[in-house]
DNA sequence: CTTAGCACTCATCGGTGTCGAGTGCTAAAA
DNA sequence: TTTTAGCACTCGACACCGATGAGTGCTAAG
């Protein structure tokens, strides 16, 4: 019987994720009746632990331990107790001047996100670059670099560059390469990769004058850049603030060190979050091992898309101990989204 | 008396360190002489150890524990004693395979490099981009993306490249941004820093015909961006590995950890030792608080320098427990830096 | 429904004893 | 003079013990 969420309980069970939070240690009935000034004895609050124990929502490692949330209760928490409160004016005046800084520098942008994200939420942060949904081509440029070797330099529409070396039979000055370049703008500028590959099968033989061998190679590049760019889409993942969390008690393992390395620079365990957080709106919290992932269990993340809807989007967020602020985690995220966000659009026109 | 070094002091040296090298823990004369059928006894191996102690090439942490080198063993080890074997022609194989892969790819081979460092030496990686000692303008390409806002390309000689965005008073269209970037080309091709200031003081506005103001903007960010590179010239380490070296011993501490985070993320304690190896020919191998740095006291360093020599220079290594393979690292540390000096020397011309 | 009281549980910590690895020394053997 | 056997001594590692104290769960009274 009673096995229902009151108000008190739900006031009890704020109190205790939040001091959990805080201390990083089992929370007692004696020390919130004292700490808070509740006002019932420390037995009541045992009795209504017990029952959000019964719930679901809290736990002990033994007997005669305090209550720790269970990934239900913090689920909980983060749903319906805690105060969003968005970051500070100042925080956020800080933050924006800091972008304002690298504002020309587009490839500084992921950099920021992510030292930003980490230091403000105390958490590893990580961000992927903001990507088309599909790659189309933009511009081209051929540069001669030394007798045969030429620096191709590829840009997207979105922005990616991607710079390819080549090597050709003979050498041609850049008068040619220019021209080349030039002639190869024109024929794809804003074209997909696949009507770029048309162009170099039986189909698209028929233009005239016919491809130079260089413009062949070059275009060859071309599709194989843009296939490469739209396999490893978002695979790549920057990260940083690794030193933010070993600070964390539940770092003082190596073998979690570890875990989250792994997490982090090989995408283990992340799975299918990142595409998720890419198909939907809003901010994903994942909380321990919600969704069944295993090597998760001990970690929570926050992800947020950014980006133009339709035309340039990425994700970033933090990944830290379950143990995490939500509140101020979440907030953080929330506003370095809408910060690049912001840059993007400025870029891509919204 | 007798505190000389004789030959079979010098082989016993060399054993207690392979040994010690090979099992983290302090190396007992029992172990050597049954490992390694010396035809001696224990007590007289005790007696030689005595004499290496007296000779400051080993110590123990307390009376009754075994021989671990000291930094002045290690030293005397590398210079003197180990084996130098080059990597076996399989893995030279596996190595330059892979380098094939990405050869066009020039932004790939720090990541590659860093990558095969770190896997084959057992260590924590660390390698710097390569750099021409002064900045050297190539080529710039103004795109138009969107209104006012034009994405600036800039080339330089060593094969950098810098993305940057220009807002701008009024929109023009790709033609216009074309002819000033083919303007600006001409003006600047193969010029320094110095030079292309010039152009934009006093003394550069007698140009026909004068500058317009796209082509002042780019110039100005021109040489914005050229500072920026000469100034945080080998600044930037890329680094990998990290979970290496987490797997061994020494870092079983967190603490160990964020000193070995703080090293290669902020370059602290590194100090000088980059451009020392930037002007030095050779392998550098520092071994622990050698030089007096106190951050590295348990680690040791080895670092090459790479490039082509007087045109664009870089700097790759390994960092790791004092305790660490010399033999092996420096071997692989010498044949990354030879690869990478012959992918350079293709791309720029020997 | 709340609360005081109390028994019970369990992690933590300092202290103690044992074990074993390893050295250093000494005196005898080579 | 060098090597070696023998042995005392040192010190870390480990297990065990009991005390301590934090914290719960339960019960019975308010």
């Amino acid at each position: 019987m009673s096995a229902e969420l009151t108000e008190r309980r739900k006031q009890l069970l704020k109190l205790i994720i939040q001091e959990y939070i805080d201390t990083a240690t089992p929370v007692a009935s004696e020390v919130l009746v004292r700490k808070y000034g509740l006002p019932v004895s420390s037995a009541t609050v045992r009795n209504e632990m017990a029952v959000l124990e019964e719930l679901g929502l809290l736990t002990h490692l033994h007997t005669s331990a305090g209550r720790i949330p269970t990934d239900a209760g913090y689920r909980y928490f983060v749903e319906n107790l805690m105060d969003r409160s968005p970051l500070s004016p100042q925080e956020q005046r800080t933050i924006r001047h800091q972008f304002y800084q690298v504002r020309s520098e587009l490839d500084q942008w992921i950099h920021l996100a992510a030292a930003v994200l980490a230091r403000h939420a105390q958490a590893a942060a990580l961000v992927t670059p903001p990507r088309a949904y599909e790659a189309r081509y933009k511009h081209l440029e051929l540069i001669a670099i030394h007798e045969t070797t030429v620096l191709l330099v590829l840009v997207f529409q979105d922005g990616t560059i991607k710079q390819q070396t080549l090597t050709l039979n003979e050498s041609h000055d850049q008068e040619v390469l220019s021209r080349s370049a030039g002639r190869i703008n024109q024929l794809c500028s804003g074209r997909r990769v696949g009507e770029i590959e048309q162009l170099l099968s039986a189909e698209g033989s028929s233009i005239e004058p016919p491809l130079s061998s260089i413009e062949r190679l070059a275009l060859e590049q071309i599709v194989r850049a843009m296939h490469q760019i739209e396999e490893q889409a978002n695979e790549q993942i920057h990260h940083d603030g690794l030193l933010e969390i070993l600070s964390q008690p539940e770092f003082s393992q190596v073998e979690r060190v570890r875990q989250v390395l792994e997490i982090l620079e090989h995408g283990r365990g992340l799975g299918p979050l990142i595409p998720q957080a890419l198909a939907s709106d809003g901010i994903q919290v994942v909380i321990g091992g919600e969704h069944g992932r295993d090597e998760m269990r001990e970690y929570s993340v926050i992800l947020s898309r950014y980006g133009v809807d339709g035309s340039v989007v990425g994700v970033l967020g933090v990944l830290g101990p379950r143990r995490m602020p939500y509140p101020r985690s979440i907030s953080t995220v929330r506003y370095i989204s809408n910060v690049m966000t912001n840059l993007l659009g400025e870029l891509y026109g919204e």
